[in-house]
DNA sequence: CATCTATTGTGACTCCGGTCACGTCAAATT
DNA sequence: AATTTGACGTGACCGGAGTCACAATAGATG
């Protein structure tokens, strides 16, 4: 399907570009939509394209040696994944999982890689998002060292929201991941996941809202929680 | 204390550079010594240089909020930390402590960046090795997820072995991590990997060789077990 | 609407790694 | 040489998360 360069310019990593580089990525854009659970990106595989999620949710996924799941980090509409084929050859190092319908616009790596290269400013701008997701892989592997479980699962959630956006005191997840796709983020078992969200909604600090969407109805108790100040 | 730019290219990542470009550069280069558990790189700090290890160890390190040390990534003689400076102004996210008496040089930041971006192979050379540490991260992250925890210190000791050279079928490790060191990049206590060393040596599949050298004499069972065909 | 499947909810039991409390040992320091 | 320090070694105990088994939903799908 065709992309405008409108649409590009819609993600914050492209945002920036002059004019004259989305209408040269453009033609090499693509749309896709994918069900729940479809492989976005595929692991070992040399990808030759760059993944913008428009909507839904994404979620990076390994497999360690005896087949369990481990979750890497989840992908916000806006946001992109696959960026390393940028850098190198080498190929992706983990799946990219749809964790609900999702819609993603693939952009080719090699003209991507081009107005990267020409445009100093562009460099700079994947640079940082590069160094950005270090720094998430970073805080995401401390959150494992909390010997408390439920705080991990707290903590887990407070990212999940700044990831979104957070209003004052509450704030509300789209999408949210199922219990199975936290625990693989925190090394858990789903069962203990479940265990903690019935704790928290037990208390009034989160709630369902329908099939789509989880309120955090008490920003500030979950904080307190996350941050280990009280026990669950 | 001055640096030339003959030691300047004896690092991976510099050695490509051309000549003119590191003698650029070794004005604003210097060498520094530190002992054991110093403090090379601070966490929040914003670091204005970037630094390559000569000899000894470092390894990446965090704290969770109850104040656990969670170990992130070791840094062999020729690779280099503190990189994130080059993409951006935030501070740097983790410590990087030495886990043996070590000598680094310390490349300022904007000379460094200056270099990088006025020649791209050279930010081709930088991306590249971020990109690098991300998969090392996923594999690091990945490890964590094996339930069976003999397996996951032989995957370490394996990773550890590739970081450095690897012979035929035996391998040693200089400077190798303390106990504690490893366990904290396990989620282990240092106990665990205690017994998991012993039962290794009581196998002759590791044996130390003085203070600073550890050897791997049965480098094939060493996978065995890090790949779980067979259980310790 | 009926059926099927995936997710969530919950109890019981087990086990294994953390913790604690030591002892040992080697290396650095005085 | 004596002392101190930090790393390594080892046993006993215990708690808590994994596992298993199953029920109850809720969403998808025909």
């Amino acid at each position: 399907m065709q992309v405008t360069p409108e649409l590009l310019s819609r993600f914050t990593l492209l945002k920036p570009l002059p004019r004259e580089a989305l209408e040269h990525l453009a033609p090499h854009a693509a749309l896709a939509r994918y069900g729940r659970r479809a492989v976005v990106l595929e692991a070992g595989a040399r990808e030759d394209r760059i993944c913008f999620l428009f909507e839904g949710r994404l979620q990076g996924v390994g497999f360690t040696i005896d087949g369990r799941e481990v979750g890497l980090y989840f992908v916000e509409p806006g946001d992109f994944c696959g960026e390393l084929a940028l850098f190198d050859d080498n190929p992706q190092p983990e799946f990219v999982i749809a964790t609900t319908a999702a819609s993603v616009v693939f952009v080719a790596r090699n003209p991507l890689r081009e107005v990267m290269l020409q445009n100093s400013s562009v460099s700079n701008v994947v640079g940082r998002k590069l160094a950005e997701r270090v720094r998430q892989m970073t805080v995401q592997r401390t959150l494992l060292g909390l010997s408390n479980v439920p705080q991990r699962v707290c903590g887990q959630l407070y990212l999940l929201i700044n990831e979104a956006r957070r209003k004052d005191d509450s704030g509300e997840i789209v999408n949210p991941p199922t219990h199975k796709e936290i625990a693989i983020m925190l090394n858990l078992s789903r069962e203990t996941v479940t265990r903690v969200f019935q704790a928290l909604q037990s208390r009034r600090i989160i709630r369902r809202d329908g099939p789509g969407r989880l309120i955090v109805a008490d920003l500030a108790s979950l904080r307190h929680f996350a941050e280990g100040e009280e026990e669950l």
